[in-house]
This record gives C-alpha cells, sequence and structure tokens, in this order.
RNA sequence: GUGGGUGUAGCUCAGUUGGUUAGAGUGCCGGGUUGUGGCCCCGGAGGCCGAGGGUUCAAAUCCCUUCACUCACCCCA
C-alpha cells in the first residue's frame, strides 16, 4: 500500500530544526515583550472578503494566490495570507482601539499561500508579525524598525540590509503615479509583457523588474521622494533621523515600491544575499487608512512581517535549545534488573532528569553502544547480581571511569550528580 | 500559471556504448569480550532503480506519459 505524503508545498518541521524554531519563537517573545509588545493569536481562517478588502483587490495575492474555498456551499473562507488583516479584524471586533490609544501587538504562526513551491516559500509558511495600532508619529515607525533589527542582530544573522523608502499619502502618491504613467507613456513597446501589464495594474511596481531594458528605462524615471507632500516629506525626515540616534544602517531607497495596496509613507524591508531569489527576510510599513478601509476609525498603523523559514535558513547550525541529551542511561542485564531500571528510570524523569534505557533485554555491549550514542554523561550498570548486593556501577562517559554506588541511595545519588 | 534540473538502500551518491543475482560510503542490527561505549575488524537486514506504458532477445540505462522534489519566473515575507 502507498503512504499517504503531505501535501504539495506543506513541509513537515524535524527535529533538531524545530530547536531553531523554539529559539527563534523564544528571541522573539522575549525582545518584543521588551518593547511593550502583547501576543494575539488571531485564527487560521477568515471570510475572504476580509483579504479582499484589507490587502487590495487587484493584487496577485488575492487574485490567484488565496486559499480559498466554499464552506458547505454556502460562505467564502480563506486560509490567511497574511496576519495584518486579522489583527486589525480582532482590533475592531473587541474595540480595542476603544480602550487604548497605542496597541502594540505581535503573533507568529502560519500563513498559506497557493503559489508554486521554491526555496524559502512554501504554500505554508510562517511568519512572526508585529503591529502598533494608534500613533502615526514617525517615533513609532523608528521604534518598530528599530526592535526588529535588534531582534534580528540578537538572532545573530550576518549580511543584513534595511531598506526604507516612504511611499507617500493620498495627497502625494496619485501625482507620483501619473508622472510614471506619462513617463512611460509612448514606451510600451519596449517594455517586457510583465512590464505592459503592469502599467494597467500597478505602474510603480515597473521598478522591481528585473529585465534589463525595464530596469534601464526605468532607471531614468523620476523617483518618489521628488514627490512627496510636505507633511509625508517631513514624517520621512523624522524617522530617518530617529534611526540615525542608533548605530543602525540603512540605506534609502526611493525605487522600493511595496505589493499590497495599504501601504503608506514609511515602508521598509530587510534582505540578504544568503537566500537566493528570496532575498527579503521581512517586509514591513505604514497603513495609514487600513483600519478605516475594514471598516473601523480612522487609525493608522504600522507593522512588518517576518519571514520565518528564511530566518531559520540564515540561522547557524546548532544555534538553538541546548541539546536533549540525557544525563543518565541505565543498562540492565536480567528480568529483576529490567524491572528495577523500569522503575527508577521513570522515577527521575517525574523528577525532572533525563534518563533513557532499553527495555529489549539487549546485550551489555549493546546498551552501552546506545548509551554513548546517544551522548548520556553516565551510565548505570545494573545487573540481576548487583540487585542482590543491593549495588549498581555508575560509568562515567567521558572520564571512563565507574564507581560502585549503593542502589537504595541512587536516585540522591543522581539528584546530586545532576547538579 | 510558465520554464529548467533531478528522481537508484533510512541518508549522501556510483552504475561504462542497453547485457547475469544493482553497488559504495554512512546509518541501523548482531558478533569479535560469560557483563562494559567510542577506534578497529567481521557479518546481517534493508531497493518493484518514483509510477504507468512502449521499443528490444534483454531496460536503472532508450522513447512517451504521469507524479514528486528542486531551482527560477510572475508575485511576495
Amino acid at each position: 500500500m502507498e503512504i499517504i505524503t503531505a501535501v504539495r508545498g506543506f513541509k513537515d518541521i524535524l527535529p533538531p530544526e524545530t530547536d531553531k524554531w523554539r529559539h527563534i519563537e523564544a528571541t522573539a517573545h522575549q525582545v518584543f515583550r521588551a518593547f511593550g509588545y502583547r501576543e494575539i493569536r488571531v485564527p487560521l481562517l477568515e471570510k475572504t472578503g476580509l483579504f479582499s478588502r484589507g490587502i487590495g483587490e487587484s493584487t496577485d495575492i488575492v487574485e490567484k494566490e488565496m486559499y480559498t474555498f466554499i464552506d458547505r456551499g454556502e460562505e467564502s473562507l480563506t486560509l490567511r495570507p497574511e496576519a495584518t488583516a486579522s489583527i486589525i479584524r480582532a482590533y475592531l471586533e473587541h474595540a480595542l482601539h476603544a480602550a487604548e490609544t497605542v496597541t502594540k501587538l505581535y503573533t507568529l504562526g502560519p500563513m498559506f499561500r497557493r503559489e508554486r513551491p521554491q526555496k524559502g516559500r512554501y504554500r505554508q509558511f510562517h511568519q512572526i508579525d508585529a503591529e502598533i495600532l494608534g500613533p502615526d508619529d514617525p517615533r513609532t515607525d523608528a521604534e518598530l524598525i528599530l526592535m526588529l533589527m535588534h531582534f534580528l542582530k540578537i538572532l545573530g544573522l550576518p549580511n543584513l540590509n534595511l531598506e526604507i523608502n516612504s511611499l507617500g499619502c493620498a495627497e502625494c502618491r496619485p501625482a507620483f503615479r501619473e508622472a510614471i504613467l506619462s513617463f512611460l507613456h509612448g514606451r510600451e513597446e519596449e517594455l517586457c509583457g510583465d512590464c505592459r501589464r503592469r502599467l494597467g495594474t500597478n505602474p510603480l511596481r515597473v521598478f522591481d523588474c528585473k529585465v534589463e531594458t525595464c530596469a534601464n528605462i526605468i532607471s531614468q524615471a523620476p523617483l518618489l521622494p521628488a514627490f512627496l507632500c510636505e507633511g509625508c516629506r517631513e514624517h520621512f525626515e523624522k524617522v530617518q533621523a530617529s534611526l540615525r540616534l542608533f548605530d543602525l544602517p540603512f540605506h534609502q531607497n526611493p525605487k522600493m515600491v511595496r505589493g499590497l495596496d495599504y501601504y503608506t509613507r514609511t515602508t521598509f524591508e530587510v534582505t540578504t544575499e544568503f537566500l537566493g531569489a528570496q532575498n527579503a527576510v521581512v517586509g514591513g510599513g505604514r497603513y495609514d487608512h487600513l483600519v478605516r478601509d475594514l471598516g473601523g476609525p480612522d487609525i493608522s498603523g504600522i507593522g512588518f512581517a517576518i519571514g520565518f523559514e528564511r530566518l531559520v535558513a540564515m540561522i547557524p547550525e546548532g544555534d538553538g535549545d541546548a541539546s536533549p541529551d540525557p544525563i543518565l542511561f541505565i543498562a540492565a542485564l536480567g528480568e529483576m534488573a529490567l524491572r528495577k531500571a523500569f522503575f527508577l528510570c521513570n522515577r527521575l524523569r517525574m523528577k525532572g532528569i533525563h534518563v533513557e534505557m532499553d527495555h529489549a533485554g539487549r546485550s551489555l555491549k549493546s546498551q552501552m553502544k546506545r548509551a554513548d550514542k546517544l551522548k548520556s554523561v553516565y551510565t548505570l550498570i545494573l545487573g540481576d547480581r548487583e540487585i542482590q548486593e543491593n549495588k549498581a556501577f555508575l560509568r562515567n562517559m567521558l572520564a571512563s571511569t565507574q564507581e560502585e554506588i549503593r542502589l537504595d541511595s541512587m536516585e540522591e545519588t543522581i539528584m546530586r550528580i545532576e547538579r
């Protein structure tokens, strides 16, 4: 019979990989809490409308990459492709905005997009997501970015680039959009097929094109900063000024546009050369009207999403939780010894000590081999013979020495050794 | 959705111009010591050569289909 395999694009995360995951999660909890964020856990499944309204009808995510299905022939539901929309939904549904003027939330967990899998990108992937809802002053932006970079630094990630930009607001962005359109007008023939399509959907994304001719053309185009209104320019300046207070290198990248419709003003991205084509580790930005667009008051927000798998891929091997090597392995010889060993082994475990044994009644040699393989610090050698005499041998596996110990005080001896 | 690459033992991979019972390393199990690990030596188990079809006296090898994995594109964290 054939085994049933995981769904395409869905991955098992096995040990010891899970140690890394726990390490990253623990670090996130610790760092984010210090910056005053509280954890929120939102459902993986939402009404489809939440995302089409939040992310934007014409984005690729909504158009072709969502895991959407009709629930019992009634309602269209979608596995969340990102967390921000859900967080804002919960923020509004529970009227958190009425309870406080600043809400700092984070969450971590799986997201779903129905794309062709490739390196660092699966259909179920994971993100760490943080949002600040309420204030729109530039120090908020700087604080969020600062926390993000601090988090990445603590994880020890190498060669990261922080790029920031301002996309302007409803006042100034349309003018820029028009400028780009008129700049490209008449040159459609020179652009690649994708870019011609982009002209109709999101002309700003021509900046992202990797085709050389497109890149050449767009390099002559006017840039966004020149079109920022006074308010946006000032905001952006202040964000940068706040960042400069810290030892935190960043690059202003006027060509960085983002894929989601809701971003306004500050946007940022953290990239690395380590990950092939999937070079972005984090993306984020300000969304001044998303809360309003989702039916709430006109409250602004800013947030980021970290690609968990990409983080994992960059963390050095062995940089995780302490390895689960046992303190003690009990090698038992004989039926009586096996029974005694089983009892001792589990009693010590209940006291929090990691003890292993083998129940199969193998030779001492093979049990020693197993103890060695498990990297057990000590091995207790316990045969029927020793039980008669109320003793056992405690072997130090590193020093290759062993001593005789009394069996009835064995638990105390082990407890003492363990410290 | 589009294009390229790869599918042989648990894992990493050999396998000549098609030619006997398909190999290595590693891992696993056992032995070399009446009850003592690592190093070393010996033995064993483990493969429908991704699946289906075709060509041929003969297919892991050639052809077609399909599936999976993988890299890239679109897009995105």
